[in-house]
DNA sequence: CTGTTAGCGCTTTCAG
DNA sequence: CTGAAAGCGCTAACAG
């Protein structure tokens, strides 16, 4: 035996058709109200908001999403949350998603692309109206996906390759080699690095060979190199600077792949009694406010992670077709000198 | 003319039936196999787990969660993303996630009862599994549908009230008494606070209240009071700490509503030639790693914002169906000695 | 400007 | 252990 109609539903989750009845009309009219599309009469369309809002309706979105097969939501994955850095993409994205009726669904990949790829699968269930996420490397089967599906997609933080639809960020190999050349041309020539290990983050690793090719053209290297295993952390900074001056005391400037690193160094050099610029250049990357209000602002790059996330987002609500053409934003760095190289 | 059946559907997506097709069984058993639930034969699943990865099958949510009228989406509400502290909260929440099939969808309040109250219905129109969201302060109208809706809540950072289903957090108001004693303790008599706005967050103003309890039973009060309009911010804790000593020179500590804010105390100390301790305590909130990373650790209260969210996903995962007991879990919270205070 | 009809892809219920 | 039938709540495509 058939069950009932609407045998286990709530009886108090009013439907479309509870508010089309109440407001005396059909149940498209009542839908394209509640999505304020197609032409409605003034009087109509105030009937419908006053059964609404008596009936306390609330849409299933699962329902319109099946009906017309898309959905309002954006999926967005992330490689970590622990560097601000994401939050910050993530602040730009939500900024540029309000007001709007579109909700960002994340996932974290722990630099990971298999990760990414399974959770990259596990969000297109939901049929999401576009996909964001990070750089421009993912699994064959994911980008197999990213090509073929029917959503807008945008990549972020990297411009460097050819990406599948948008790709908004800047170019961390020119910003590793505009620190080399920056820091050459204030004098230094004895360079330190103290990373972290390069294998899980493909931008740290452009900046840093950018960094090499500009040390090369001047005919420098590097003298000394230090990375820690683990994720990047000022603690970590603060010993790895120790370390990498007790193997080459010589050094007079040690770049890092990050302001939290760098913060770390100084807290060292601090310690130990050096004068950050005049006995030992530190560097950084993202230009962290707590950097810039430290005594000595921290000499970095500042990458505009707010603006990537949340240029990107609004490029992605312009048109819900993927256009014939893809799109780059080059949204740039600014070198901060500040004051500790 | 009626359409014609899948008259719009992307021809390279397969549905259940598709596969159901191709491996020879009935829609509901290959349904059944996805979902891994009820009983299968292992040759039978085996088929269909085949057909499944041949057609690149992937299951549409909407569909599913229509009939069912359930999702494997869980909503999480957060006042900021600017503060590390949310995103932490997100971590715990994301690591408890992982491995099981429910998916966050965010949302960022800014603090407001009548931002969290619309992005929280407009939430509910995906029937997610459970709500996430901080305080337990809602508008009458989110408090209405938190109660009644069918779907686990928790409750987060806080536990001095009533929660809906499950709070998970600390006592912040006891945070404050406790910050309050112990620098009383400590022999510190001349008190200054240099706060944000307080009017946007429960939690700082509950810590406020805290320290100025302890502060009366011990004989004493504020001497000094600054707040800043706006968000809270490393450079703002600078600049405040300045203004501060300036109107009253005596004091010999300061509390601040966070890390950022007493980091940026410190940093006007190391400006200024002031030694933090000895000539003036600093004394912030939440435990920050960066804070600890510092040549003179910061004094502080350690809040545990991964573990919050963390079991806060966890026990709502525990029973999809609302327990009749109120849960309350109290994370605690450690008092940081540090250096500074 | 409004309504009718069919169906989105899946899961529930109950029977075998 | 497997299947048949019905329907979740909404919207596309037309016609009026």
């Amino acid at each position: 035996m058939p069950r009932k109609r609407n045998a286990h539903r709530n009886a108090d989750t009013p439907t479309l058709a509870d508010v089309a009845r109440l407001a005396g009309v059909s149940d498209i009219t009542a839908s394209r109200v509640v999505r304020s599309k197609g032409p409605i009469a003034d009087a109509t369309r105030a009937r419908v908001l006053a059964a609404i809002a008596e009936l306390g309706y609330i849409p299933n979105r699962a329902a319109g999403s099946l009906a017309s097969s898309g959905s309002t939501l954006m999926s967005v994955l992330l490689p970590s949350l622990s560097n601000i850095v994401f939050p910050d993409v993530l602040r730009g994205i939500h900024t540029a998603l309000t007001e709007t009726a579109f909700q960002p669904v994340i996932g974290v990949t722990d630099y990971d692309p298999l990760i990414e790829e399974r959770i990259l699968l596990s969000f297109l269930a939901w049929q999401p109206a576009a996909v964001i996420l990070a750089g421009l490397h993912h699994t064959p089967t994911a980008r197999r996906h990213l090509e073929h599906g029917r959503f807008r997609v945008a990549e972020l933080m990297d411009i460097d390759g050819d990406p599948v639809d948008i790709a908004v960020g800047m170019s961390h190999w020119q910003a590793g080699y505009d620190t080399g050349r920056h820091l050459v041309q204030r004098g230094y020539r004895r360079f330190g690095y103290a990373g972290h290990s390069i294998a899980s983050d493909d931008r740290a690793r452009a900046r840093y060979d950018g960094l090499r090719a500009a040390l090369k053209e001047a005919g420098l290297l590097l003298i000394a190199e230090e990375r820690v295993q683990g994720p990047s952390s000022t603690i970590a900074g603060r010993h790895l600077l120790e370390a990498i001056l007790r193997k080459a005391p010589g050094l007079d400037v040690v770049v890092f792949p990050n302001d939290d690193m760098a913060m770390g160094g100084i807290f060292h050099c601090i310690h130990a009694g050096i004068t950050p610029k005049e006995q030992l250049g530190i560097f950084g990357f993202n230009g962290l406010d707590i950097g810039q209000a430290m005594p000595l602002p921290l000499s970095t790059i500042l990458s505009k992670r707010f603006l990537i996330g949340k240029t990107a987002a609004e490029k992605l609500l312009e048109s819900r077709e993927r256009p014939a053409e893809k799109t780059i934003i080059n949204t740039g760095y600014d070198i901060i000198v500040g004051a500790t190289a």
